[in-house]
DNA sequence: CTTGACCTTGGTGTGTACTCTAAGGTTTAT
DNA sequence: ATAAACCTTAGAGTACACACCAAGGTCAAG
């Protein structure tokens, strides 16, 4: 399969497949004579691997240490990778936190601003942004 | 004062400051004859204001536009203050909710895995991520 | 046999918020 | 007088995950 139509299937564009190859994270499986990119059955297993890990939220430097302990299974623990998707849950949840208390400060400005057509002269938002440090916890 | 002395009273780098100068951010009060930025209390409180601003998740390009209608209070309404903050909220909201499923995913992930000393031969998070479609339903 | 759709490489651009470097000028203390 | 500590500018580098571009080669259909 050529490179436009496995991208196709799989909903990414040439590019990304091209970035990704470039990042060591799929290697087509041959190149014709022509020199062009030939994927197969593996390639398609693969990219499908990366395409599902990116959807639990890996990044791609993290989808590479996954390929390489799946490419050596026998090599490598159950224990390093759950350490690895363990360490993704706790950076995700301290990201959620963060995110939250960015949501509920913006929620406490929107509330006690009355958001009328009328000048923004007295507006509590930025008056609170102006006089106060008390926002954030 | 000096910006190094600003910068320490602040908590933040020379370089930051000089950056948000370049963006339009905050313009140091005056220069001295030797071209040295020097910041006076305006500049102080502005830089305050900045930083509770980002302190509740506000971007750089957001803040910036804060400070526009800041400058001009009169010019502008209580509505579109409350309105920037609302939407912020929301893209915070969202991100947040991506964020949470990739939590939820991760979590499956790591609970059923044994994360044992074993070789990886057949653990469960490789073999999901190889086999199924349906983590994120 | 040519048109158009595909492919190749290498390189640049995007957004965010800085950080770091180089090469040089100024101020302050000793 | 000189060294340390500060300041200046312009520009490059960082992380992330691509998107886009130019200049050219290849392949299938009409």
């Amino acid at each position: 399969m050529k490179i436009g139509e496995f991208a196709n299937q799989l909903g990414v564009s040439t590019d990304t497949l091209r970035y990704y190859e470039k990042h060591n994270l799929l290697t087509p499986s041959s190149r014709t004579e022509a020199g062009y990119r030939d994927y197969g059955e593996t390639a398609l297993q693969q990219m499908k691997f990366i395409l599902r890990a990116k959807n639990v939220g890996f990044s791609l430097a993290e989808i590479k240490e996954l390929l390489q302990i799946k490419f050596k299974k026998h090599q490598h623990s159950c224990h390093e990778v759950k350490d690895l998707t363990i360490q993704k849950r706790d950076l995700v949840a301290e990201r959620i936190a963060e995110l939250t208390r960015f949501h509920q400060s913006l929620s406490v400005l929107a509330d006690k601003c009355c958001g009328g057509q009328e000048p923004a002269d007295n507006c509590s938002i930025l008056t609170t942004l102006e006089d106060i440090d008390g926002l954030t916890q």
